[in-house]
DNA sequence: GCAAAAGTGTTGTTTATACACCCATGC
DNA sequence: GCATGGGTGTATAAACAACACTTTTGC
């Protein structure tokens, strides 16, 4: 959606496509130099920073949506997507728009009404993505995009800020019931890489020994015959992820602390 | 909504005071005689079983709009309630109606098209009650309700045996990570009852010494100084919750096992 | 040879599990 | 006095938490 003709049609006719009242908001989570981080996209107006939002097709599968909308924005596909909260209570998920906010918010000039004007609640996905192989698709809309620490989110729009938090709170609840890092470290990773990792999303320090003795003994991370020489005095093993076990730890759940 | 000229206008005009394309749908967990209940309504045509569902107020929040079905079909309030899931992948919440199956469905005879043939997204939320305080209201569409026995939910309407399935599964999970109990027990209750009950939504056995330790390990229940006689051979101690730790580890979690 | 990073085991403590007998009561 | 259900403690095993030195490598 790039054209002037594309975007008016979105705004008068969109609804015939896409269901109103609802739209999905991926909060995409990579990881990249130690620091995890969020994919804000820039919308046009107002200066503001968003989610790579979208639409609901009117014969679409929900989680199709989810995807579908990751896809066009990223470029990725197969990815850990996980729906985790609905939004409708806040001011902002409460209210019609105007006409006027409409216009001065993404610098149109619509005259009448829109579906886009209605209430809408919004669906909260979040994904876990490699950092690197994302490209990501700018639009009519959006104007730029950035990857920002998830210790520095700016103001965003509506109640997104909210949802931020909620996708994080919920990753890191998990983190504790599930593994995490399939989809965010190469296939194969360090000891101290993946240590990191959930250093960064838990927010505190893990015993560099205990963490590994866990992993290990659960079984979801094998010691290759590898070593990587990655700079000066550095030539830790690779690992790699143990399929089964970790796919049967997602859907199981693990009890436990780290 | 009792009379015919209500039912019609519901029909006909209900998109004016509800969002369409989303419906909220509890699943409302009893507890009796050691069993798990969920209450069930039997929709009018088809003697179909379905949740106690309702929709959202154009400007309602969702969050109160979920409070106030459960309250208009259980008269209850100040509830344990939980948003779980949102369903819109399966067939029924993918397809539209149409006006011969709505007919047949509901045993009306509408002309035309109404907002209720469009595709509707189910917002799951699971309650926890006091069995013996629900008084269930029936309207036009539901003609009977029934408790029924976690362990022989019968077919239900729609994709709603998943929705049922789910909110189980959510509530066995969050068993070990939150505290349970203080909606679906009296104020004061035994040990051999709170025990019973954990062990009827976990479906297996928990050891009596360590289950009372860890409660009372946790401090989330104290034992008082009154007994109650309740039979024959039976004069069990009376315990309660307490509410500032109760509360506090339903806001932060608890990670543990039984 | 020295600075930086990776690798590796042991111990004390806490937590979980397994297990059985006595007491009170009602009949 | 006996049948039923409630109450209570201990010993073993497993999991967790705390802790520091050695090895490798690049410069």
């Amino acid at each position: 959606m790039n054209s002037q003709e594309e975007v008016n049609d979105f705004v008068k006719n969109g609804h015939q496509q896409y269901l109103p009242h609802l739209s999905i908001d991926p909060v995409i989570i990579g990881y990249h130099d130690q620091q995890l981080k969020v994919l804000l996209l820039k919308w046009i107006g107002l200066n503001g920073w968003g989610l790579p939002g979208g639409f609901i097709q009117r014969r679409e599968p929900l989680s199709q949506a989810a995807h579908r909308i990751l896809h066009e924005r990223t470029g990725l596909e197969d990815l850990f997507l996980q729906q985790f909260h609905i939004f409708g209570d806040s001011p902002y998920r409460v209210q019609e728009r105007s006409v006027n906010e409409f216009n001065e918010t993404y610098g149109l000039a619509i005259d009448g009404n829109t579906w886009l004007f209605e209430r809408t609640l919004s669906i909260g996905y979040f994904a876990l993505v490699d950092y690197s192989k994302v490209s990501v698709r700018t639009d009519f809309f959006t104007v730029d995009y950035q990857w920002w620490d998830v210790s520095e989110i700016p103001p965003l729009l509506f109640d997104q800020n909210e949802v931020v938090e909620k996708a994080l709170a919920t990753l890191r609840l998990q983190i504790y019931h599930q593994p995490i890092g399939y989809n965010l470290l190469p296939e194969k990773f360090t000891l101290p890489e993946i240590h990191t990792l959930y250093e960064t999303i838990l927010g505190k320090k893990l015993d560099q020994r205990n963490f590994a003795k866990k992993l290990v003994g659960l079984g979801l991370i094998k010691k290759l015959d590898e070593q990587r020489a990655i700079g000066p005095h550095r030539s830790p093993y690779l690992y790699q992820f143990e399929k089964d076990a970790y796919e049967n730890a997602l859907k199981q759940g693990i009890v436990h602390t780290y």
